[in-house]
DNA sequence: CGAAGATGCAACAGCTCTGATGCAGTTACC
DNA sequence: GGTAACTGCATCAGAGCTGTTGCATCTTCG
């Protein structure tokens, strides 16, 4: 109801929505179980504003996950998985992704709702990796043999334990990116 | 206070707090905030035992925290990590984790409070994790230029992506070792 | 068997969160 | 500049969860 955006928002509406999603996020990423009222004063913002926008505190989270799912997608397209060298893309996007799921943790890590646009947009980009893998796979960087949904898993596995990042000194996107596709793609053993 | 068996509970004591730690174990793995009522139904317990036995819903927790990361230490143990062949302990001791793991997802993905003793224990079954990743690399398994925490975490990651099992048909934790193991040694790359 | 321990049940007070409403003041937009 | 939208604030009722207590009953254990 409240995205289906049939009435444009007036500009400070806009901009309170925003505020208080970057707040729910960065609340709920601390603690799962945080009350509206947290969100509100995270966000500057009334309780009784979020009510308004959002009917119910499942609405806001839902809300919250396709707008990061939104931000996830346009990381991966920016990173051009259909015409750039597999390696090449496989690199730039995962250097996008490292961003946005690093600053959309909480969202990005909610079961999507089978039926909702953000499980839709999930599922729309792991199609795209697999996509992105198959290239790979026909130039020879991943074994013919390979199960792709595995590989994508794993990709997946790597991005995350990358974001929780231990005592990383090293936070730079592109180091990681660089880290998680040598290790997809040669693990941990001995080089030739 | 509840743990440290001042007091030795009696048979049907030791029994009702085994079934509401697995009880909650069972609830809060499907909706981490689910209310102790949820919990004492799911156990065929009172509300009020379970407050007997546990002061805080935090107490409860911490409480299936730390048994879970003994089972841990314990599935570890099994594996022989310091007398069995690194290959042969890496095996075991993943079929083991992923069993236990399985079993106690929630009370596993606790942040432990820093100083209480799952925390304690989690940290020593890293070490131990690393050591018998460091023999693996004595071996050649694994590079010598390697970063062990790094392939610490990987591994971590991968068993955690094992067990998310999407529509694998195959569950039998020997054969979700050996993927892992073969994963984490070689990738997705090409074999020679 | 008998005492100590454990449990279920019912009831209680206290707290927090939710969602809604009315109103007065402000802000954006035509 | 005026209207409509938006917001903050105060307030409300309702609901649910928590933690505790008293008491009667059942179970364990010596």
């Amino acid at each position: 109801m409240v995205e289906k955006a049939a009435a444009p928002l007036r500009a400070d509406a806009e901009r309170s929505v925003r505020a208080i999603l970057e707040a729910a996020e960065r609340v709920l990423a601390v603690d799962p179980g945080a009350s509206m009222e947290q969100i509100a004063v995270a966000a500057g913002v009334a309780r009784t504003t979020i009510h308004r926008r959002f009917a119910n505190r499942q609405a806001l989270i839902e809300a919250l996950a396709t707008s990061a799912a939104r931000q996830l997608a346009q990381a991966v397209d920016d990173g051009r998985p259909d015409t750039a060298p597999p390696l090449v893309a496989m690199h730039r996007i995962t250097a996008n992704v490292l961003q946005v799921k690093g600053a959309w943790t909480f969202a990005l890590s909610q079961g999507d709702d089978p039926d909702s646009e953000a499980a839709a947009l999930q599922l729309d980009i792991a199609r795209r990796c697999v996509a992105v893998l198959a290239r790979a796979q026909a130039d020879g960087l991943i074994d013919e043999k390979a199960d792709l949904d595995w590989v994508r898993r794993v990709y997946y596995a790597l991005i995350g334990e990358s974001l929780h990042g231990g005592d990383d000194s090293d936070t730079d996107p592109d180091t990681l990116a660089a880290r998680i596709i040598d290790t997809l793609l040669h693990g941990a053993g001995p080089r030739a």
